[in-house]
RNA sequence: GGACCUGUGGUGCAGCUCGGAGUGCACGCCGCCCUGUCAAGGCGGAGGUCGCGGGUUCAAAUCCCGUCAGGUCCGCCA
């Protein structure tokens, strides 16, 4: 390791960077006790940790220093004796003789042991973080983590972005997840509230003129946790003007494969793209994991006319699980009852064996049918067949989720296949009150073929939106936005969003629009999850140095918790008694 | 809001099916020994409301119910 900030008032270098090319120099160290050896009156070895590894004191056994004591350690760089060499260690050929040892800081036993080898219990882990982050996979995690985001800013500042930072403080606009609300001192019983995205402040940029925009920012959403979701969040986001869809996947496609260049060497190729109709026909998702096979298979011409009541469904879908007729009963029980959780009426599975198939259902098949089930996506004896009837969209959402059950490595395994996903359906059904709802946000550009359908057909309606997929994660997602007036007010018909209601919640953005507003369009890149990925690791926590539990605590510092009757009293707030 | 998994000295586990004394293992910690170790070694020692509450039982870490905490997932995440 290479740094040219090592030395300080207090060090000359780093653990990890003492070597052969100081044999004979006096130094001075600092760092934590990783391991104390010691071999009666004389001799002691200390391990000293620092950031960039260790290195071994040899000191009296007499100097009384326990284990993560701080320690500031001035010695002779020595070679170490014939046959005492550590090939482990990248200070291994060294060592520091006649020590001198100023203890900077005692320390207690820690709670847990700083050691790669011991897997500590994550809520052990959370709880006293700032040792946790002394471990190297820690260290390393965090670092990659910094890389990436030079790198990224680095990408977009050679493109020509700017950045610019966004209020953290903004106004209400319900719509979406869940927003962080905030009281305001100043007038009481009014609201900030905190972002979910820069969104509105970014398209606000664009008709300001700032053409390429982009931030590291910060986005907060009160929704539930998951292994890759926290309340808050760090996107790359991006917005340009005078701009197509493609110049947006160039933009956010050189950033990314740079990063992804920097943390692993290589740079991946060139991010292909598939519509948001394949992916869920063959995959039946929106954020395919392109890493293996089974995709989706349709039978329902097969079944069209079928005399088999199971099957008697507008699609009828199949994958081929490979090797999967070993499947035991039990497990195939398990993978109806996951189907059946995801909604499906059930689910059939078919054994490919020599003998034919092997299923409950065999019997009621005819000869046709059998033959095409047998012969789904090249099945061979040793295979297992699942089969879902039901509507299209559920009959693929059902196998595309038992596809990941059953074949899906974790995330950060593996190869990692980035796929663009386009032409999203701009409206997702309806809402409580029968009005469409955005699958996006109401400002995104719908596909200019489909305008005519948004009054007649508006759920076939395409949108000019668009995710990033990496491993099956969504990594980002954006869309060109709508800068004229007219498809605008359409739109918000459309989503039942009346001319008061709009000019209420997004008055600011509207008005804004009235004075010139360029075509513009953007994207927004989830770092926790490609740093995740690129890490190796399957949830974000690991990526994020003081994350919250899944019920959104904070296990260090306690938070939520309350604030004091005065804090209460300055918001002029009222705390409703716990139910 | 829901489903599932986990909870046993400081840490990680075993013990739980089939109830019988807090039983065991590894690491750490404390003390002693040890002049070339590096996951050092040897000897000795301390350390536990078995997450919490209730129930069944002569008897509960073990069975039942509830609850709390952590995790994975569904719902949710424009």
């Amino acid at each position: 390791m290479t740094d040219t900030y090592e030395s300080t008032s207090m060090r000359d270098l780093l653990c990890g960077s003492v070597d052969l090319t100081m044999i004979g120099e006096r130094i001075s160290v600092c760092g934590w006790v990783a391991k104390r050896r010691e071999h009666g009156e004389h001799l002691a070895f200390l391990d000293l940790r620092d950031r960039s590894g260790v290195v071994q004191a040899v000191v009296d056994g007499s100097v009384d220093v326990r284990g993560e004591y701080v320690l500031r350690v001035t010695g002779t760089v020595s070679l170490r004796p014939e046959g005492t060499v550590n090939e482990r260690l990248g200070t291994g050929e060294v060592e520091l003789t006649d020590c001198r040892v100023e203890i900077l800081s005692a320390a207690e036993a820690p709670p847990f042991q700083i050691d790669e080898r011991a897997e500590v219990d994550e809520q052990v882990r959370l709880k006293y973080r700032y040792i946790d982050l002394r471990r190297d996979k820690m260290q390393r995690n965090l670092r990659l983590r910094a890389t990436v985001n030079a790198t990224l800013r680095h990408a977009m500042e050679r493109q020509g972005f700017c950045e610019v930072e966004t209020p953290l403080l903004w106004a209400p606009t319900p719509e979406g997840a869940r927003e962080f609300v905030v009281p305001s001192r100043l007038h009481p019983g009014e609201f900030y509230v905190l972002p979910q995205s820069p969104q509105i402040a970014k398209q606000l940029l664009m008709v300001g003129g700032f053409d390429r925009y982009f931030q590291i920012a910060r986005c907060l959403r009160d929704e539930d946790l998951r292994a890759d979701r926290q309340f808050e969040f760090t996107q790359l986001d991006v917005e340009a003007s005078f701009v197509s869809q493609d110049d947006i996947f160039a933009f956010v496609s050189e950033a990314v494969l740079d990063a992804a260049e920097a943390v692993t060497g290589q740079r991946p190729g060139p991010i292909a793209t598939m519509t948001w109709a394949e992916a869920l026909d063959r995959f039946g998702t929106d954020k395919p994991d392109l890493r293996f096979a089974m995709s989706l298979q349709d039978l329902s011409g097969v079944f069209a006319a079928t005399e088999v009541k199971a099957f008697a469904a507008p699609t009828v879908k199949a994958i081929r699980v490979p090797g999967g007729a070993e499947f035991t009963r039990s497990r195939l029980d398990a993978l109806t009852d996951h189907a059946k959780s995801l909604g499906a009426k059930g689910l059939a599975w078919f054994r490919i064996t020599s003998e034919g198939l092997d299923s409950p259902l065999a019997r009621f098949l005819n000869a046709h049918e059998s033959a095409a089930i047998a012969a789904v996506d090249h099945a061979q004896v040793g295979d297992l067949v699942l089969v879902v009837a039901d509507e299209y969209v559920a009959a693929c959402k059902v196998l595309g989720a038992l596809r990941l059950t059953i074949g899906a490595p974790p995330v950060s395994e593996g190869p990692h296949h980035y796929v663009w996903i386009t032409e999203f359906p701009l409206f997702e059904g309806l809402d409580d009150n029968g009005d469409l709802v955005s699958a996006h946000h109401p400002f995104t550009m719908p596909h200019l073929d489909d305008l005519d359908l948004i009054e007649t057909d508006p759920l076939r309606v395409r949108s000019q939106s668009y995710d990033l997929v990496l491993n099956g994660w969504e990594l980002g997602s954006g869309s060109v936005r709508i800068h004229r007036a007219d498809i605008q007010s359409r739109i918000f018909s459309a989503l039942g969003i009346g001319e008061d209601e709009a000019h209420s919640r997004f008055g600011f953005l509207l008005g804004a629009f009235r004075y010139g507003a360029p075509p513009h369009a953007g994207f927004a890149v989830g770092i926790d999850r490609l740093v995740a990925i690129f890490a190796g690791e399957d949830n974000i926590r690991e990526v994020i140095a003081f994350p919250k539990t899944q019920s959104g605590t904070d296990l260090m510092t306690g938070a939520p918790k309350d604030i004091t009757e005065r804090q209460i009293r300055d918001l002029r707030l009222r705390v409703a008694p716990k139910v």
